[in-house]
DNA sequence: CGTTTTCTTGACAGGGATCAACACTAGTGG
DNA sequence: CCACTAGTGTTGATCCCTGTCAAGAAAACG
């Protein structure tokens, strides 16, 4: 994608709003306001159950779009919240579909995002399937490195990580405590480190190892190519 | 969707194939066949980890199109398998996007199938991350039961629920023998039965509740519906 | 029928949950 | 500037849900 088609992107227009931490962006049945695009600040789709327990269900970063097709109206079945605070631009389905009209490069680029998106969410349900909690934590934390980068956010010597134990424990479906010691498992195993809310990843080929993360589900390589073979 | 517009999709042409119990149908690499359309039987998407355990991304029934709008090349990340003896079709990405050009109604049908595709996956992360065993199992047969219904296909009475209990396993990120054991708690409360492969809920009504079950997230009020006001 | 797969059961171990303090930090207001 | 407060991180003790290992039944299958 160039940095032209790019820019048409990211440069969607849109009504923009913000989020105070721990507030809603957007909630089933309000009303369709249009595709959310994440300009700072980290959110989610979430879901609440009926004994107070939330399981997050995606993670956004600054510059997601989050579903890049957008909904169906009456299809907005989770609310999106913000875990810091967030400040977004709500731009419409059709400002997006016109987007892709324009150029292939913009179409292929929302494929790519959508089928990312989708990639991520089953190495979501591996996790929580099948690895253990530290292991959960070191995917988690190999993930995100790689998705700032690709966001093109700075990484080098870590990077900020503002989730709480608590966010943490609800997105990969553990208790907060048990997040704390797993942390410290992986502190003492010289992995990583995190302090105040900045983590570095301190031996990356080994978190790697241990969590089998495998950065090919990301397609990094393609996010900012032109316009393959289709 | 009328009558004529599903027709067109599921009578899209491609090369027809067929599994054995425990084949894979696809596999990452092996170039781009298409979008298998699932004919008869159950299949999954799954990964398989380095120490063996294997997680199920997601199950297809008949009737089913593995990914409404297939992948870009290079993105097959990982295989499709059956779970039975299967048989699909394979249509090719053209064909569908064709038939999606051809009937706004099959367009429709397609965003419609991809986000309760969507939704599905996210209501697998929330059991696997935040319920236990006996409510994954609840969840899971409450979620069959209404999928095969709108498959056109009978659930009075039960249905045929042909997953070994290691499928189940690897579905729901459990162990075979937790699996046995967590089906005779079902049992013995009365909420179900399973003898011979064949699925009974002998109380909806309290499996519901107790998986907490929603069927919203499935939108089968609109999955045979006309189009709406988009 | 014999063979393989699947289901069932028992004993035991362990990862993670729960409950409950306490420490630390940061923001607030007097 | 210093309590005061609320949120977050840390720790300990204990429980239990689920995993592991192993062996038999039962069913499916050729």
């Amino acid at each position: 994608m160039s940095q032209a088609d790019e820019a048409i992107l990211l440069g969607l227009r849109g009504s923009s709003g913000q989020a105070d931490k721990g507030r809603d962006i957007t909630r089933p049945h309000d009303g369709s306001h249009g595709i959310p695009l994440i300009v700072k600040g980290w959110s989610c789709r979430y879901q609440l159950l009926g004994n107070g327990k939330r399981q997050i269900l995606t993670l956004y970063l600054p510059g997601d779009l989050c579903e890049p097709f957008g909904t169906l109206p009456g299809f907005a079945d989770y609310p999106l919240g913000a875990l810091t605070f967030t400040t977004y631009r709500m731009v419409s389905r059709q400002a997006v579909f016109h987007a892709a009209g324009e150029s292939a490069a913009c179409e292929r680029a929302l494929w790519w995002d959508l089928l990312v998106a989708t990639n991520i969410e089953r190495e979501h349900i591996v996790s929580l399937g099948r690895r253990s909690a530290a292991e959960r934590l070191g995917h988690l934390f190999c993930e995100l490195e790689m998705r700032l980068e690709m966001a093109g956010l700075p990484t080098h010597g870590g990077y900020d990580m503002p989730l709480t134990q608590a966010d943490l424990g609800d997105l990969l479906g553990l208790t907060p405590v048990h997040v704390n010691r797993s942390l410290q498992d992986l502190r003492a195993s010289g992995l990583i480190s995190l302090e105040n809310r900045r983590l570095t990843i301190r031996n990356r080929a080994e978190l790697r190892a241990m969590a089998e993360f495998d950065p090919a589900y990301l397609h990094a390589e393609q996010s900012r190519r032109g316009a393959g073979g289709w």
